[in-house]
DNA sequence: GTGAAAGCGCTAACAT
DNA sequence: ATGTTAGCGCTTTCAC
């Protein structure tokens, strides 16, 4: 049986008012009855119980955090931000990670509720109308990070995906890049499908170049759809001389393609990314990517929802982190140099 | 104010003990009893709370998990496997990231304490005497994943870290390579450090070769050090034709740094990697690792903390997992073919 | 300064 | 088959 604070009580000969103020650093306890009951508490091993201790307070300290993809690089960074604003201000995380099923996202919804945590925190924005319903009907803080769902209520933490990725195809055009194929997200997806896909668009068309549908195409993200994608884009009569995928992984997985085809990059194809990653260093040519502030979003986001639990005003509209576009060795200046 | 057990007793117009009765599935209520308070709840969206229930109970269904980088993809695929199982089995993620900060993980194993998680995950072995005394006192069920720290209480899910870098040695060694340069880990990681360090001195000197000390060098696991080390081993008069990284990050920086010196992997120095992480297959030339079995390995973790939790009999001694050489595209056979 | 007692929201005897 | 009631371990008035 664990031991209680009635234990502590007890061996320290005082009532248990007096240890729970000893506990909570409440003043008005005499020096001596503070150290009997310190040494009472070191005695026993005794750990209050948050569980009886939220009970009264209606205070859990706990956030819960829905993640589309925990091996993925880019969630797991901002993860690993949000862990240490949430640890710094004394909030524990509840992590749910939630592989493309939507019915688990709705169990961790459920379960986020009855655990009482105090803000939410979701990644993705596949939200069917379930879900919306639920997550409407609760009255917890939810805040999105680098994801924005079609849906006025809730405030999201992101880059303007659409500048982003028109910017990202402004500088292939600007190195004298004629035809630009692209390889994009899901199209179900708001932020980083039809956004960064319109982008890309309208950066084309303003410029005066016409759109050629063999070389765009639609992945998931991952490395190994940006292979394939860019398999199919080689796979054309005239392939572009450079190519923008709207993560890195898929960026990655293009260049390899690309290589496996016998063509280099950026000798005979640019590649650009988007996310920023840890990838864009590491591999060979070093990849040209539109950064997100990957790690500045967590935090920005659990700063926000801190504050919300708080019960502070908080902007009422998305907060909109700067992009950067990184260049490095992926793509080349076709221009001719003087 | 949240809605109570009480609230959809008064509106149903029954006990709150059949309110209770219901939400948790016993038999002996009436079916339009039952439906009464169904509607009750659907109506006042009800959500028991989890806190109250676990004061009475003596159940949180909480896992605390020390990871300790989030970041990393070894980690993170690790959390992954642990995740699924957990929530199959209705268990919940209490997910800590404590990057080197010993600090932290003392704050966390309290907290878990407090929070009376049922189970607890460590996933690095650095854990000094304070937190050696802690984690005795603790009388809950604690399980290392991937590593082993220097104590019997607890048993740990492992690969057999000193033959698995015996045999990545070996493999090379078979390959032809004479001179076979190392690149550790923490040499005060036991498992991944000390172990994998022995096994290839073994592997070495078992085939007769000797060790050239100029070629071994440790680093941190990360791609940069792995970089960095490789340039020291560059710098020495006879560099080896090959180099063993007991991480795969480690590997691909220093492949990264080989190219970067205008040589050739694997024609002019081969590299082998360890961990079978998602990078092997992401570089180019593929990576040869010596491959843990990560998905599983959080798997088995989580499976053997729960047998733990129900009080079910569990070995007492360490599971050890199938580690596997995967060749890939880095290494080169040395040897005259025919 | 310190303690007694009520109560946080639920479950689980026990009674009916 | 349903309801009454006593706690679970803590905090917090309120009284002394």
């Amino acid at each position: 049986m664990q031991v209680k604070i009635k234990d502590v009580a007890k061996l320290a000969g005082v009532s248990v008012t007096t240890v729970s103020r000893v506990l909570n650093g409440e003043k008005y306890v005499k020096d001596d009855l503070k150290e009997k009951v310190n040494r009472a508490i070191e005695e026993l091993g005794y750990a209050p119980s948050q569980i009886a201790r939220s009970l009264v307070r209606k205070k859990t300290n706990l956030i819960g955090v829905i993640v589309p993809d925990l091996t993925s690089s880019f969630y797991s960074t901002i993860l690993s931000s949000i862990e240490e604003v949430a640890s710094a201000n004394d909030f524990n995380l509840l992590v749910c990670n939630i592989s493309e099923d939507i019915d688990k996202e709705l169990k961790y919804l459920t379960v986020f509720q009855e655990m009482r945590v105090e803000g939410i925190i979701i990644m993705h924005e596949k939200i069917n109308e379930q879900i919306r319903t639920l997550i409407h009907k609760i009255k917890i803080p939810v805040i999105f990070s680098s994801v924005k769902p079609m849906d006025q209520k809730f405030i999201s933490v992101i880059v303007d995906d659409y500048q982003a990725a028109y910017d990202a195809t402004q500088y292939l055009i600007e190195l004298g890049h004629e035809s630009i194929g692209f390889i994009g997200g899901d199209m179900r997806d708001i932020t980083s499908g039809q956004n960064r896909y319109s982008g890309y668009r309208n950066a084309m068309s303003e410029s005066g170049k016409k759109l050629v549908y063999e070389h765009i195409r639609f992945g998931d993200y991952k490395v190994r759809s940006g292979y394939d994608q860019m398999h199919e884009i080689l796979s054309t009569k005239n392939p572009p001389t450079a190519v923008f995928a709207v993560s890195d992984d898929m960026a990655v997985g293009a260049m390899n393609c690309i290589r496996d085809h016998h063509l280099q990059v950026p000798g005979d194809i640019s590649v650009m990314g988007f996310d920023g990653s840890q990838l864009t260093e590491l591999v060979r040519p070093t990849l040209t990517s539109m950064e997100q502030p990957i790690h500045q979003m967590g935090k920005v986001t659990m700063d926000v929802l801190l504050k919300q639990i708080a019960g502070d005003m908080i902007p009422d509209e998305d907060i909109v982190l700067e992009h950067r576009l990184v260049a490095r060795e992926s793509c080349q200046n076709r221009k001719q140099d003087f």
